[in-house]
DNA sequence: CATGAATGAGTATTCATTCAT
DNA sequence: TATGAATGAATACTCATTCAT
């Protein structure tokens, strides 16, 4: 052994781990009672361990929060990414991720808590989360698009606006679904956004 | 001098305006910084008057904020309104009402602030004020668009897909205009919601 | 009409009136809820005035508080005094004396507490209205208990020895009385109290 | 190290003794200033600690409050207790008990100070805790009192006569003392009370 | 005289963060 | 490394009093 090491040696395993057990918990108190009614009291106490443990892994509750809002946000990413893996026709590509992105904020709805309260408490991040991992992904998504357009399968229109009209869809539905106390089954709802996205409300020559 | 009550009479008049004024300063103050960090005795103090003068007109930050938020709502549907009077040609007025409702929330942004306050500062409410003023206003809309697809100018459908996924789309452009800090024009993004929603992205047979 | 008078004469009969109302609200509402509990703005409203009318009687809640304690003492003095007025024999006097004393706090249990919110609220006061009206009033009593004891019927001892003790079982009664919600009846409390002080608890020769 | 949790482990000494620290402090400021007027920083500010201390080891002004009242009935019922300890003959018992209770509230003039102020601000108080603590330590002395009737030393009369007129003589002593400034001697008033108690104040067959 | 709108000093309590052990 | 005792800034609301009308 060499001089000059005593004690335990950190385990980055323990560690990433303990990590990990924090920000379950932290994510579920955030999005039960909401940031300002959290406290980092009683998140230790269910944690089990001491207010000054948690301070360890966080430096502060702010920094907490964001590590739940931004561990939530990859998450559905990868949620979204998983179900289009098997998929080959880049039609049912961006089906297949609008269908997972209402299923999954559906099943999880904390994290579109987590969301709605970034922005009220920090009304001046430069970026949201969200956004800023929509962002990060977009390119290979827009590859897609244009692809289906120069295949004539799309309506020849800027890339963006269908970026851009999907994201209000899916951002408004997230938060409408979660909060509105809706009715209508998943399912239903999933359909009528894809159709509309799809086809447009008019009928053929209806606009006259 | 008349018969009765003597001494200085309450002015209804000087009343209204009062509680006008203060619900003027709250509404900014609670969009400039939020419902927690706004403080009543600032509030006071830009007003120019006493703490408890705030207090002889709403009996609590919180109602105060409710009747910002309140206000604010009937505002939007007064625009929206207003902006649909003079047209005839049903589909010109559901038109109108979206561009209405996405350039007044763009030149009203602060309403947007409120509505996301609201919700992050008083989850349990039973019903956001926003839904609980559009669905107040459902019916007639709903009218519009029965006759319109009984004409043959809209794809069948049942009215709900249309109501749910517009309002998605309006709820959550409300939410990305205001906190993605979008570089795209007013116009252009009106243009692009009211395409997408009227004709879909698909192009004809692209489906397949 | 002598010149440079104008308006309504004040009417001192009006005034007197007017003052006796407000401090029977005042009282009712002191005792009730307590002096710091006592809002004055709830004692106008009950009157029917406004609560700049309050003031005109009364400069302060504590000059009003003091006024209905003052009063409340000039009762139970005017009380007791009624009640002894047709007595000759002296023992008979201080006997109705002090079932008139019990008796009447009894009756009036609202006195009690203004003499406990005095205390408790104006610690610093010199001496508390009780004290002040009872010493006041001490002189005749005294001559009656000297009579009484150069006559052979008291024992020999220092007049204010009986004085004192009967004071502190008097002040005692009221306190108790009020607010450890006896559950012996008002009769035999008051033969209770007057057996002992006329009689002592010992058996004669019970002492040794 | 033993095995189990690390880190630093609370000291129940240490913060019993806090405890009894905070508990000194509050029972000196309430009785100078009165339950109001006691401001628990400036507590704090007394005590060297932080606000949030005295917060960490009583819940509430309130509860801290009676703390103070309830610690300081024990101490006169050990004062009393310890001072007949001693005592073997039941009358010199009863004596005893009177004289320690005078002089030990004599003493301890912040705790009649707190008795009041409770009664005066917790109006609603089922019971008092001066009479709960009395209530709950009255057997012995009934049982006392029956010994010595049943030996011929005391009057035959209801025990509860004597239980009732001494705790009004005791009660009222109490307050008298600590609020009408008198200025007869501790001593003098002490002897007044246990002559009246036990004799009366009628020469024999001064009763008629 | 009478009113009640306006005022602002005053106060209990919470909770993120620090740091001695 | 872990703990939890200690800290103190921060905050909504009440109510006695004043005074314009």
């Amino acid at each position: 052994m060499p001089a000059g090491r005593r004690g335990r040696r950190p385990d980055p395993d323990r560690t990433a781990r303990r990590r990990g057990e924090i920000l379950d918990a932290a994510t579920r108190l955030f999005a039960e009672r909401g940031y300002p009614d959290t406290d980092l009291d009683e998140l230790a106490s269910r944690l089990g361990v001491g207010k000054g443990t948690v301070y360890r892994y966080f430096p502060s509750k702010e920094k907490l929060f964001f590590a739940a809002v931004d561990r939530a946000m990859q998450r559905v990413l990868e949620a979204v990414n998983a179900r289009v893996a098997g998929e080959t026709d880049p039609l049912r590509i961006i089906e297949g991720a609008i269908r997972e992105h209402v299923a999954w904020f559906n099943a999880n709805p904390w994290a579109a808590e987590l969301v709605i309260q970034e922005r009220a408490q920090f009304r001046d991040r430069p970026k949201p989360t969200y956004f800023a991992h929509r962002d990060a992904n977009l390119e290979p998504w827009a590859t897609l698009l244009r692809g289906l357009m120069a295949a004539g399968r799309l309506r020849r229109m800027p890339i963006e606006r269908i970026v851009d009209v999907l994201s209000e869809m899916l951002y408004g539905a997230l938060f409408i679904d979660y909060f509105a106390r809706r009715r209508r089954s998943l399912k239903r709802r999933t359909e009528d956004l894809l159709d509309v996205m799809f086809h447009g409300i008019l009928a053929p020559g209806g606009g006259r």
